[in-house]
DNA sequence: GCACTCAAAATGTCAGACAATTGCGGACGG
DNA sequence: CCGTCCGCAATTGTCTGACATTTTGAGTGC
């Protein structure tokens, strides 16, 4: 870890990846402070503002932490999910975003996930779980809902149903996919009818978990996702003619 | 887009969030120039290293590109699969190593996302998704293969099996759950006899995708599943008893 | 023994300078 | 008129040095 030649690409980075690399492989374990900035300019025969740049993009990625003060530095972060979350989420609405991704193939990436979890979600959910789709549930059959909050509610309902698995894993991983696709979800409009429709195959969705009946929750999954393509095909046609 | 008062938390940090707002929320759009550092630091009332710290951070995420020169600048960079697939496995690969996940929850994890992919890939894969899939089991099948080289091609193989969804969003949501498994299957001894298991299995698989048979495959990962697990409890329990 | 003060260490921020790179336009020659 | 070359200007990359701020801990006085 002491690789600095003159290569073309910036000092900053290669520092930074000198550090990640140590991190990643285990060299470095969590809680451990790293050298002062001072040291490490001095390590790695660079200014401290260098320095500085490279500690801040791996503070970015959330692999250290810094604290000010007399024993303070920088220390390699225990990255938590919670913070994977968050970076989890905008990369996927990036990716989505950026790259045409379309309605149907974001939809289905989606409910293949989904229905992955819900035979898992059928065996464990815990009353919470359950409570929480309950609550969505009742929370989206209300009349003056604006489609925002709906969207937000639906997302809200399938991360239960995903966290119901008991896979800090699998919740991670779904996260990006179910979140990503609110923007997307934003764009349908839900009349009446269609609010209906899906507040009924959630229900469905909730009472088979509850019976930890897991076929047949695979099976209002594959409705909710037809149904879901439908809606989401129709705002194309609509925009495309209008 | 101008917020920057006595808050706590680092100048670099505040701007660095204004600016991936303005990206995510889609004020700012592809390949679009950012003002220059010092443009920026008279906007945001700050110095020029900040500011530099700053796009550091946003760079670290992909979210921007610098070039330099007469015409260059800080872009927002269009992010592309393989920079998030890259940043998706180290952050997988360190919460797992980080947050004391078992192996079989890891192991329950992959195995519902890659049966997620299975019936699509069934549908779908190429040709070439096939000849991958034989490559990497006749190298599995050679003799003299170390431990390491069989979990990597291990790992090719089933990303072939994710990528044959043909469903981009699918595979770089598993690229994720896939690779990062690969510290934990590697500190797995592979036996003759346990490869030669895991062997019949791949072949299993890619023959029930061949002749697009979901189901086979299905039952097929089902088995591969089972049998890593009692792969894994072995060596935990052969660490635990030595 | 307790509270207070102050020094030391570390990060956060700033100002200014120089180096390196790159594109563009103008000058020059054919 | 056209092409080539040179140099300038803009921009990022890096360095130096300084000061501000925060935090801990040790020393000091009561």
């Amino acid at each position: 870890m002491k690789i600095d030649p003159d290569k073309k690409i910036d000092l900053s980075a290669q520092i930074a990846n000198a550090i990640r690399d140590a991190i990643v492989s285990g060299d470095m374990i969590v809680d451990e402070r790293l050298p002062s900035e001072a040291e490490l300019s001095d390590q790695f025969q660079v200014s401290r503002p260098t320095v500085r740049e490279a500690l801040k993009r791996l503070a970015a990625q959330s692999l250290i932490r810094t604290q000010r003060g007399a024993t303070g530095g920088a220390f390699v972060n225990r990255l938590r999910y919670e913070e994977a979350y968050g970076q989890q989420v905008t990369t996927s609405t990036l990716l989505l975003s950026m790259n045409e991704v379309s309605f149907d193939v974001a939809c289905e990436a989606r409910y293949a996930l989904e229905r992955a979890c819900a035979p898992l979600s059928a065996e464990r959910r815990s009353p919470d779980h359950l409570a929480t789709m309950r609550a969505e549930i009742h929370r989206q059959a209300q009349p003056g809902l604006s489609d925002e909050s709906f969207c937000a509610s639906d997302v809200t309902f399938h991360r239960a149903l995903v966290d119901g698995a008991g896979n800090p894993v699998l919740s991670y991983q779904l996260a990006g996919a179910v979140e990503a696709m609110q923007p997307l979800m934003n764009m349908i409009t839900f009349t009446a009818r269609s609010r209906e429709a899906i507040v009924g195959l959630h229900t469905r969705i909730a009472d088979a978990l509850e019976a930890h009946d897991a076929g047949g929750a695979d099976q209002a999954l594959v409705e909710l996702e037809a149904y879901t393509l439908t809606l989401g095909r129709d705002v194309m046609a609509a925009r495309a003619k209008g």
